[in-house]
DNA sequence: CCGTCAATCCTTGCATACAAGATGTTATAC
DNA sequence: GTATAACATCTTGTATGCAAGGATTGACGG
């Protein structure tokens, strides 16, 4: 997630506070348009302002917040604007991955598809949707580095992270975990069989999977979402 | 380019600093391993050491300057592995871009994409690079306009970016228009004429100029990269 | 002549103080 | 009761000072 942490082992404290505040907007601890002002930040972590006000701005980057001169700095609320790149961008992406992983999967890539399946399967039967989070981004990693491309994973990582808040939202997390095991075990079995038109194609349907998602939470809660609002 | 400016219309000393910047770095009036120091542009721009920070931590996450405490920063040389992760993904979201462009093509479309060619024949005939330069992204903006993916080309202009002050080395600019220029023209008749094989077939030869470039460049020019060095 | 060590300079990271504007509240006039 | 205006407060932007560590240069000993 950090994309600008040095090589130094030992975090700065704006690495520590741009960790902390990712994690409390992702995780959705702070919601979209909530206000989060420069001197409480740095309060709470005993701190000046100036280490907060750079993480503030990495935060800003990743349009993760939304910074304005005089005016109180807020955890950017969802955009459709905004999802629709980031849906763009992802498929375009994960596209490319599957037709590479196709090219590239040979017998040591397919079992470690398999390996990161029955550990889906496993956080499944757990009703683990922590870890079935996790593994969900491992399995997208697994196939980058199939594909001969993660790089590519850092891509899907930040667009994933931009809109998987987004999904916290939904309650019915648990109901959807076997339909996407369902959907790893059908890209799996594609690129296994390096049938680039069917991996796409599950591919496909697995992102479409978020469509259904965050139409319902866009209309049961729109006040995180911010489309009238033209400006950025 | 600058993904940060705020909705008002005074820039503050931190944009100007950066946009200042970012031309200097992406013209190549600042070399890649150039050493910069705040210090110095805050007194070249009668500003603190502070705006000028904040305009560093923006470059930053362009990755285009790499700050290291205790250490000068320095513009970022290329490296081959940023090259091809930049490669990747614009080859990725061009070939979505030219699959949509080829659906939603219609007339007026069409039209745009000639006169966008228009253009950029006058620009050979002119030998004017420079403007060459910048209706080559007009022509990729347009595209992402045809393909309802306004958005796409917003990442296409970023990773544009990344290397693009790589091909300023190229001295044989003048020579590369032609092949530009019809690379362009068999995108547009592919696009007008609906076929997406074709479409993205000429996209990818298009893209693959620049590894050429790059190549040679980079036994030209080995000063300029930095591959050996695997930290950030 | 060369290697090693030390000191000084230069670099960024952080803390603090001040400035300018936006927001919300409260008091006052009607 | 309501509307308006002034004030207090909170926000980020900027300037400046200090601290800690790297880099270069010089001197000194061999």
């Amino acid at each position: 997630m950090d994309q600008t942490t040095p090589d130094t082992l030992t975090k700065s404290s704006v690495d520590q506070i741009t960790d902390h505040l990712y994690k409390e907007i992702t995780s959705l601890r702070l919601l979209p348009g909530a206000r989060i002002s420069e001197t409480e930040i740095a309060q709470k972590f005993g701190v000046s302002r100036q280490p907060v006000r750079d993480a503030f701005n990495r935060l800003a980057t990743m349009d993760l917040i939304r910074i304005r001169p005089k005016k109180a700095t807020e955890v950017k609320k969802f955009s459709t604007a905004a999802i629709t790149k980031s849906r763009y961008i992802r498929a375009a992406i994960e596209a490319a991955v599957l037709r590479d992983a196709c090219k590239y999967c040979d017998v040591e890539a397919g079992s470690a598809l398999d390996s990161a399946l029955s550990l889906q399967k496993k956080a499944l039967a757990d009703r683990d949707t922590e870890a079935f989070g996790k593994l969900d981004y491992a399995f997208h990693k697994t196939l980058c580095d199939i594909a001969k491309a993660p790089f590519a994973y850092e891509v899907i990582q930040a667009e994933k992270a931009k809109v998987d808040r987004l999904c916290v939202l939904s309650l019915a997390k648990e109901d959807r975990m076997p339909e996407l095991v369902s959907d790893h075990e059908k890209i799996a079995e594609a690129v296994k069989a390096g049938d680039e038109t069917a991996a796409q194609e599950a591919g496909m349907i697995h992102l479409s999977r978020l469509d259904d998602t965050i139409a319902r939470i866009r209309v049961q809660r729109a006040a995180f979402f911010d489309d009238e609002n033209a400006a950025d």
